[in-house]
DNA sequence: CGGTTTTTTGAATATATTCAAATTGAGTGG
DNA sequence: CCACTCAATTTGAATATATTCAAAAAACCG
């Protein structure tokens, strides 16, 4: 189950480097020069690059955190378990993003980060992160702009996941989905769910028999179609009803605010 | 309601400068000096000390990034609204914490911050931060461990929040609590809600009248004492059997997490 | 193809919510 | 200082929603 597999390469590394230019740890990656970003444009970051598995860990809870890694193809779940053994999901991650952040406290993984499927992914050393940030200032920024947004993530979706009820949460989920796969230039209506319906039930915090009904629910109702994995999303408009938010939702904040007292 | 008193010092900020070297941007504060750590401690760093009152905004939802702020004493609630109006306390924060790291990933804050009395804090402008990096490597590890820590923080509250009952959770709620003050050196057993019903509620994701019934659940069963806003906690024991956790929960992770493949 | 796991479906139950109303407390102005 | 109003809190009863238990069906694995 937890072999390296080194035949087997999913992703072509060669070919990445249109794809490095815009991940987040980009800047991480190569190149001594301070400021010029084009430098970077020129090099392949796929040094770096390495694949697991769907069953392997990219770390473990309670393991020393060592590296962070950026995700560039495939799916990883993050989970919890408490101490009285019950285990939850907290997050999926899609090609982008960046696992491992939650250990920069403690320097221990707070959660486990588990494949789903074969994944690739770049690997950055805290050392290397150590001299990114020491290199370029702007290193500095970007990770602080890594850590924040992820943040504000984790807010947004403890928000949404405890004010809404079941169906709201499952809407929530697939319109998450859809966006994500949207963005990555993906079917944003029609995709495969890497996950268990247990997954998704303990990532939204509901009995799996819930999922498994609403989505036939959904199904029933012309919302979607559902096969097994397989998503086929008929009218994101209705599912973003269900959700119950009439306009934009958290993509842009519209609203009016006023200006504070002293700050 | 928002007008700054000039008046009232609730807090001496020139006493401050042993509370500063435990303050986790301390090094954010003055000094040029990269290594030495004892050149801070000999400066008070009251110089960005404010003071708000009760119902004032450090920030609001919406707003541009301007600092970063550590409470000095006070209470503040952190607060999050949809675009559909609803809105949901995601935090508290007590003397020490660091508030407004959501919005480092956009430059705009992703909640609000509002002080639930009179609260001293003090004011760190990003730009003193670009400083503090650029000057002491140490800050940006600082930095990086602080953001860390409220990332955990804030995945495992999710995680408590929504696999556990009512009952549970407010017992985790008031342990909490119990903790931080204690952390504080205020007494762990006996202190003032800061918050109201109604923000407990929402912080939990429960109906007021649900932490209500709960808090005179817990009064007759002996776990505590509660009038209005003051609590006297009985029997932590107790209080951490209802969350349903034998031995140390959060703590520290005493688990036997095997070796990674690669990593 | 048989054994095992995952998913779906059904029915009963439980828990927290909602609605409604009473009570308490805080703040204000006379 | 007291009466008054308004907001917060508590309590009760009915309801609703998701869970649990149980079992069947479908998919997966070797």
């Amino acid at each position: 189950m937890a072999k390296a597999q080194t035949t087997t390469n999913v992703v072509s590394f060669a070919q990445s480097s249109t794809a490095c230019k815009k991940c987040s740890l980009h800047v991480m990656c190569g190149g001594e020069g301070a400021q010029g970003r084009s430098v970077f444009s020129q090099k392949s970051c796929g040094h770096n690059g390495r694949v697991i598995d769907r069953g392997e860990y990219l770390f473990r809870q309670g393991d020393r955190m060592q590296a962070l890694y950026v995700i560039r193809s495939g799916t990883v779940k993050a989970t919890i378990s408490a101490s009285d053994g019950t285990e939850q999901v907290i997050r999926f991650y899609l090609s982008g993003d960046v696992v491992g952040l939650d250990a920069l406290g403690e320097q221990r993984h707070v959660s486990s980060a588990q494949a789903l499927e074969t994944t690739s992914f770049c690997r950055f050393a805290l050392a290397e992160i150590d001299e990114g940030c020491a290199r370029a200032p702007s290193a500095v920024r970007q990770f602080m702009r890594i850590a924040g947004e992820e943040l504000a993530h984790e807010e947004q979706h403890a928000m949404l996941i405890s004010q809404r009820d079941a169906e709201q949460r499952m809407a929530m989920f697939l319109l998450q989905l859809s966006e994500q796969y949207g963005r990555r230039g993906y079917s944003d209506r029609e995709f495969n769910l890497h996950m268990s319906r247990q997954d998704v039930a303990s990532f939204l915090s509901l009995a799996v028999e819930t999922v498994s009904r609403i989505f036939t629910q959904f199904h029933v109702n012309g919302l979607l179609k559902v096969e097994r994995r397989h998503i086929r999303l008929l009218s994101l408009e209705k599912l973003r009803e269900v959700v119950g938010v009439p306009a934009g939702a958290l993509p842009a904040g519209k609203s009016q605010h006023y200006a504070q007292g002293l700050n």
